[in-house]
This record gives C-alpha cells, structure tokens and sequence, in this order.
DNA sequence: TTTATATATGAGCAATCGCTCATGTATTCA
DNA sequence: TGAATACATGAGCGATTGCTCATATATAAA
C-alpha cells in the first residue's frame, strides 16, 4: 500500500539555483521539516490516509460506527459483493482501523480506532461546510 | 482522482440471504448511513482523504506550514524535480488546500486550509501513538 | 457425512497515480 | 531583442488500487 516514493533522481540538475538566495533560512526550515516530518513518517501518515481514500471503505466505517455487523450484513448495507467487502475488511483490520469476533460461522467487525474515526468526523462536517 | 465507485453488479445475488433475520434494525442502520453519508459526501470525503494520501505531498504541506515557499525552494526542501512539485502542487491547489501569488517569475505558494491542517496534525500526532 | 452458508483469499484486469521527459509560457536580465 | 529563469502542463510509463471470479476453509444444518 504506497511503496515508499522512489527518490527520483537523486537531488536533480536543479541543484543550488534559485534557493541559494536565502540559505540560512531555507536551512531552518529543512531542519524543522526533517524533524517533525521524516520520509518514514510521511510514509506512514500516507498510508493511513490512503485507507481513508475510498468511499467504499468509508461507507463502511459509517455503519460500523453505529453499531456492530457482520460480512454479509455490511455488503447489503454499503451494496457492495461480499467478497469486495471482504477485501476491503482486510485493510481496514491490516491498519488497525476494525476489530473482529467470530460466532459461529459470521464474522462480526467493529470500529477500533476512535482517533481515525474523529478524524473521518471531522472531515465529514469540513466537506458540508460551504466556505470554500 | 478516484473515479465514483462503479455500483459494481447492481445489488448482487447475494440479495436477502443473511440480514433478513434482523431486517428493521439493518433498515434503520442504511437510513442513518444514507443520511450521514451519501455516496456524494463519501466520494467528497474520499478524493480529500487521497490528497493528504502521498508522503511527497505531505510533505510539502509539512514546510509550507512553516512559511509561504516558492516552487523552486519547494523542490529544493522536499527533493524532488520542480516538475513534480508543480503536480503534486496543481493537485494541492485543486482542492484548494494552498493558495499562491505571483511575484516577477517566481510563484509563492502558502496554506490555505487550516481545517485539513488540523487534521494533518491529527495524523501526524497518531502515528507517533504507541498504542497500536 | 453431505450440503449449504459465511467468510477469506489469490489471480487477473481496468482504472488511476505519480513520476519523467519534452515542451510551452511568462518574466527578467544582458 | 534574445537568452536565461521559474513555472505549468501534456504524454506516457511503471506501479498500485479495487473490483470480479474462482476457489478454499470453517461452521451449521439436513
């Protein structure tokens, strides 16, 4: 999911052109930058806005955040295949975002991660705002 | 960025198997659903959640939030060609989470959205959580 | 045990993404 | 005016995504 962005070409031609106007301050906010976000945390922090990337899985989250359901359950509700359903599950439990408990032969998913969902809210309210 | 999710086979066989054991409450979970989160908003929410969804791009959040930076010094912090960072930046201000001013050749580019910052800054502050 | 149900998963395909490379357009400088 | 600089953009390529379809597994029902 994301591999790790290539470096391109290592420091492009580009080189010392136009920033070399101002290097001190260009250097501070490298440090800054480099310090608050490293390459593996962006990384990171891509990945786990990628999970949020999908409408789908994000319809799914919806209806888990009212209450818990089970695979075949979620495909009615979200009217997706169950096998599309189940691939999605996947990464949502791969990144921690479900949990799940098996009774009998259903599979019952529920949210687990309460900080991403306030992240999903507060997006939510942000897209029906009309200040754009 | 992110066709609207084809309906795949409309509602598939799948149809009244599992969920008619308990049909009021699913009934009343797709109406809270489709009122929370319509296939519109999702889609909305999902084409924002895939800007912040790449590192190269966070990253150039992460520095413009320390100051307004021009293209080439962009290219410079981040490492990338100016090509690149001219994408990445085109999608950045498509959404409309920077504005720019020009000034002679160079054009300076700032945050715009406090709002998805916030949410950035949500993110960046979870993965640091260890309590995976 | 046999059959059906609920879910998981691998392969594979169409669509999308993010880059490079080539090129276009302003603006500044000589 | 002509060359160089700063940026924007289209084409196109390799990688990734999200689905379907086929198939596997586990549990329940007959």
């Amino acid at each position: 999911m994301i591999a790790p962005s290539q470096p391109a070409t290592p420091d492009p031609a580009h080189a010392d052109q136009c920033e070399t106007r101002h290097p001190i301050d260009l250097e501070q906010v490298r440090a800054l930058n480099v310090s608050v976000l490293t390459a593996d945390k962006a990384q990171q922090m891509a990945e786990l806005f990628a999970v949020l990337a999908d409408p789908n899985r994000l319809r799914l989250l919806a209806v888990l955040a009212e209450r818990e359901l089970c695979v075949c359950d979620l495909a009615a509700l979200v009217k997706l295949s169950e096998s599309a359903v189940s691939h999605q599950l996947r990464t949502l439990r791969d990144r921690r975002l479900v949990r799940y408990r098996k009774q009998g032969r259903k599979v019952y998913y529920s949210l687990k991660d309460q900080h991403i969902f306030d992240v999903y809210r507060a997006v939510a309210d942000h897209v029906d705002e009309p200040e754009d």
